[in-house]
RNA sequence: GCCCGGGUGGCGGAACUGGUAGACGCGCCGGACUUAAAAUCCGGUGGGGAUAAAACCCCGUAAGGGUUCGAGACCCUUCCCGGGCACCA
């Protein structure tokens, strides 16, 4: 029954008590055990100075950023939040913490520190919002803003305030638009693997002769930004196109909605060209393997070769991409995709309305239909016929809705004896199946299965007989499939049928969005056709207000009825024109956040070069895994162009990437697997999980946090109840920062009754001052190995982001001082370590210690090696590899000593040695000193 | 299916480059204080055996094998969990 209670605990409506004045703002403080009675006056009460501090820190400025750097500087960001209406998470705090405790060390070791927060202010659901209630997105936004401020505050964050940007600020976007123009006016040059200024892109003589029309559609060409007719994910619910990666086995990400395929205009980034440059850079930087292998998944690069193969009667050139060369022998057919633009002239008459119907139908299926995994493979023959560039031999064209126009050329060589799909589509069509690659480890009836194409064998292997000349002239009998592969595709070079070629799975990034809340593009489209920019110094070109912010049902986004925003007329000419109605995706003002902290006001510039050089790149970025290929790839693509252009001085923007891991709660299901909510159970002494209206056995499980389940932590609440401290310190103590973890609203008592003790530590609970101290000279030997071991501990772990280990350490050294004399010095040195971690008790400590300043910049304690010294050590026993015993020894003592030790130690045990016996000793790779001798008896 | 992580007490997790497995905390057990409870403080706590009590012994880091004087860590095989990708030719 006691569980029982804890887990309704968890809801603490319950037992909210009347409101008090707290920080900033009001919270409602729950009764309970750990809130100590007002009459307690000197205990730990967190409640009484916090919210000093934070005020303090505001006030005096403490965190403000150096202008300038001086000596070494440390770049620390967060990924900044997008202020949802539900406010912060607990899942929040927890980058945050970890940054804010390594930038308070780092400023304590005299770094310089730059450490911003700001938001990602543009975005759907406050548009959404705006929808349904008519009221304008900026203003929903703003509130949201305002909140999360006031509780980031109240965790007390050391972020430099005065630096803190909004990515839906006219100030802000101004110089998104402007980068987009960079992106407008540039090109990338291939030769030289950098973008170029559009204005030095080498027009070819014969678009030269057609004249200026060309030329500028030559230029459009290039650009970085383009705009095309595409087949886009159009999703009706949200009323917007959404980017490849926004949508999720067919359904929005935001909202699950469905998304269907549908041609529009729309801006489009040639973030492709850098493929190569942001699959190589990956390198270069100091980032989560995971994460880097997820870009170059996403990226997708294979090498493979292009083949050409003849259309039977006709003066085309079908060409079609391929990773297996090496199976060409084995090709019997062909497959366009059903959009392939050359199907309706090479079908003959006898299938044309078959193969009409069979476009059709793809036509109307949805991109997640057509996707779905191991779905029957269909197709239509188109009655022609395709020669096989390597053998001569015409085999069938199909078009089949399997092979996708956006990838490679539209086109495939059936191959059915290697290749999965084609092997499926085969069996389906009866086409013939010719086995070329055999596997040389395979048994006998698996060997005979892949000769009589009844398996398809996918894996390396040798290439089986075959009679084709150019087969055995190339000698490919009997060698490795790799091997014939680039001995075909060398061949095909020679012969002018095929190349070699580099292709890439991942596409140009689609844009722009119909939508009110974003960035508008700073462009004109005028009524003869031509699209020109805005200038530099026109910038920002602000959203109109519009009385609704719904986009209408043909995809329009509400900016197209903002006329008078909308109509333009040039003043010179009177050309008449309209501004582009879309606006840029939320990615856009995220792409270079990281810029403008490091100048935030600047009016002339989006960032100052000196300043640029002086503190990029990011030196620690902090934040979940789930941006690993949006954001960060957007990011580091922009940064490039913007790097090429001269802009910025680095080729990368994040020098490491850390991802901080998951909190997840307990949940609970029933037999029918349904989720209960946590306030609906109740859990007895022995863990056994019980629903409270019918008693229903329940299974404890782990999931998300989700509204739906209310396991959601409201950090406030937490607050309220132990103090900021508490919370900063359970989020590190309850696991490494990159693993996921689990909230228990029971261990969080553990490190908050280690702050009380730590403040019992010094205070002795007194009304005012501190406890009485000894002289450094009468100071316990174990309390200064105490403080000093902590000092080495704390320190290594800080630097390796070890919190939770620091913490522990910080509790070690906690209960050797408990009950030890010890000196106003090692109550300092205490102070100043658990600083970065709980800053506001530190603070408050400091005070009470006589210091009338923040110990913000106090210098971080240095370990005194004398205090650890130590003239014995304990060294481990160990008989034929087991533990036995432990001696405690000199030092320095000498091997055969040492030797004469263990034969005295074990002499009398059911584990005698000898010194003829043969001794390993184990030294401390640093001092030498002995730590284990193993000894092996004859 | 493919690619990354990861499996250590009742629970969260420690263990620096192969050298005392289980630090620290939660929970639990016992004790002190209290009329009582909470809070607080002190002690114990991987499993098994042995003992009057100890000393002591055996087993133990998902499973099996290997390398080594010595393996949680390295190698091979298998199983399980988490994340990502997936008709990309």
């Amino acid at each position: 029954m006691q569980g029982a209670a804890r887990i309704r605990s968890r809801t603490l409506d319950q037992r909210l008590e009347c409101p008090i004045l707290f920080g900033l703002w009001t919270h409602r403080v729950p009764r309970t055990s750990f809130i100590p009675r007002t009459a307690d006056v000197a205990e730990y009460r967190p409640q009484d100075f916090e919210a000093h501090w934070q005020r303090y820190w505001v006030e005096q400025k403490t965190f403000r950023t150096p202008e300038h750097p001086q000596g070494e500087k440390f770049y620390c960001l967060d990924m900044f939040p997008y202020p949802s209406g539900s406010g912060l998470h607990v899942g929040h705090p927890l980058g945050y913490t970890a940054t804010d405790i390594i930038c308070r060390y780092k400023r304590m070791r005299g770094v310089s520190v730059l450490h911003p927060m700001g938001f990602d202010a543009f975005g759907l659901p406050a548009e959404q919002h705006a929808i349904k209630t008519g009221e304008h997105p900026g203003r929903i936004t703003d509130a949201n803003c305002d909140h999360f401020l006031r509780q980031m505050k109240s965790i007390g964050f050391s972020y430099d305030w005065d630096r803190e940007i909004r990515t839906c600020d006219p100030d802000y976007y101004r110089w998104t638009q402007w980068i987009f123009l960079q992106l407008y006016h540039a090109y990338f040059d291939h030769e030289l693997q950098k973008a170029r200024p559009i204005d030095e892109l080498p027009i070819p003589a014969e678009v030269q002769a057609e004249g200026e029309e060309a030329v500028r559609r030559y230029r459009d060409d290039h650009r970085f930004a383009y705009y095309t007719e595409a087949d886009v994910n159009w999703c009706p619910a949200l009323g917007t196109v959404l980017a490849n990666e926004e949508v999720i086995d067919g359904r929005s990400e935001v909202g699950g909605h469905e998304v269907v395929r549908k041609p529009m205009k729309q801006w489009m980034l040639r973030i492709t060209d850098y493929a190569e440059r942001l699959l190589a850079d990956l390198d270069t930087v100091d980032w989560p393997e995971s994460i880097k292998e997820m870009q170059r998944n996403w990226i997708g690069k294979r090498h493979g070769a292009e083949i050409d193969f003849e259309v039977v009667g006709h003066d085309h050139t079908l060409s079609c991409f391929t990773t297996r060369p090496d199976t060409l022998f084995g090709c019997t057919f062909f497959v366009l995709s059903p959009e392939h633009p050359l199907v309706d002239e090479l079908t003959t008459d006898d299938r044309r309305s078959e193969v009409e119907a069979y476009r059709e139908k793809a036509r109307l299926m949805s991109d997640f239909d057509r996707t779905i995994e191991n779905r029957e493979k269909t197709g239509a023959f188109t009655g022609a016929a395709v020669v096989n560039p390597i053998n001569g031999r015409e085999v069938p064209l199909l078009i089949g809705d399997y092979v996708l126009m956006s990838y490679g050329t539209g086109a495939v060589m059936g191959v059915p004896g290697h290749d999965d799909r084609d092997f499926v589509f085969a069996r389906n069509y009866g086409l013939e199946i010719i086995p070329v690659v055999t596997d040389p480890k395979a048994d006998e009836p698996r060997r005979r299965a892949i000769l009589e194409g009844e398996y398809c064998f996918t894996d390396p292997g040798v290439m089986l007989p075959c009679d084709d000349p150019v087969f055995v002239e190339l000698g490919l009998e009997g060698k490795s499939n790799e091997e014939a592969k680039w001995i075909i595709t060398d061949w095909l070079a020679a012969q002018d049928r095929g190349r070699k070629v580099v292709n890439y799975r991942f596409r140009d990034w689609l844009f722009s969005r119909q939508r009110y809340w974003g960035e508008p593009f700073p462009l004109i489209h005028w009524e003869d056709g031509e699209v020109t920019t805005l200038e530099a110094s026109e910038l920002p070109l602000t959203l109109p207000e519009v009385e609704e912010y719904k986009p209408s049902d043909d995809g329009e986004s509400p900016l197209a009825r903002a006329e008078e925003w909308l109509e333009v007329v040039d003043p010179v000419t009177g050309r008449r024109g309209r501004r582009e109605t879309n606006t840029m995706p939320q990615w856009a003002g995220s792409c270079w956040y990281y810029l403008r902290f490091v100048d935030p006001h600047n009016e002339k510039t989006f960032c100052d070069p000196l300043l640029e050089k002086e503190w990029m790149p990011v030196d620690l970025y902090v934040g979940g895994a789930e941006h690993a290929v949006l954001h960060l790839l957007y990011a580091r693509f922009w940064h490039k162009v913007l790097h090429d252009l001269g802009h910025v001085s680095t080729n990368e923007p994040f020098q490491r990437l850390f991802n901080q891991g998951m909190i997840n709660a307990h949940a609970y299901k029933d037999e029918r697997g349904a989720l209960v909510p946590v306030d609906e159970v109740e859990v007895d002494g022995n863990g056994l999980a019980t629903r409270i209206s019918d008693g229903a056995k329940l299974q404890q499980i782990i999931a998300k946090m989700s509204k739906s389940l209310r396991n959601v932590i409201n950090p406030d609440e937490v607050i309220a109840q132990y103090g900021a401290d508490t919370l900063r310190l359970y989020l590190m103590f309850m696991g490494p920062l990159e693993s996921s973890r689990i909230w228990d609203d029971q261990a969080i008592s553990g490190v908050y009754r280690f702050l009380k003790r730590s403040w019992t530590l010094i205070t002795e609970n007194r009304d005012q001052g501190v406890r009485e101290f000894v002289d450094s000279g009468d100071e316990a030997r174990e309390s200064l190995r105490a403080i000093h071991g902590a000092i080495v501990e704390v320190t290594r772990d800080l630097d390796t982001l070890s919190f939770n280990t620091a913490i522990s350490h910080l509790m070690e050294c906690l209960n050797a001082l408990s009950g030890q004399a010890f000196s106003k010095q090692t109550a300092e040195y205490f102070t100043l370590l658990l600083a970065p971690l709980a800053p506001h008790l530190a603070e408050e400590l400091w005070r009470r210690l006589g210091h009338d300043a923040s110990l913000a910049y106090e210098h971080w304690p240095v370990a005194d090696e004398k205090a650890l010294a130590e003239d014995t050590t304990l060294v481990v026993i160990q008989v034929r590899g087991k533990k036995r015993a432990i001696v405690e020894v000199d030092k320095k003592i000498a091997e055969d000593e040492l030797k004469a030790a263990v034969v005295g130690v074990m002499a009398d045990t059911n584990f005698p040695v000898a010194v003829e016996d043969r001794f390993i000793v184990v030294r401390d790779k640093k001092s030498g000193e002995p730590r284990l001798v193993n000894v092996i008896v004859q």
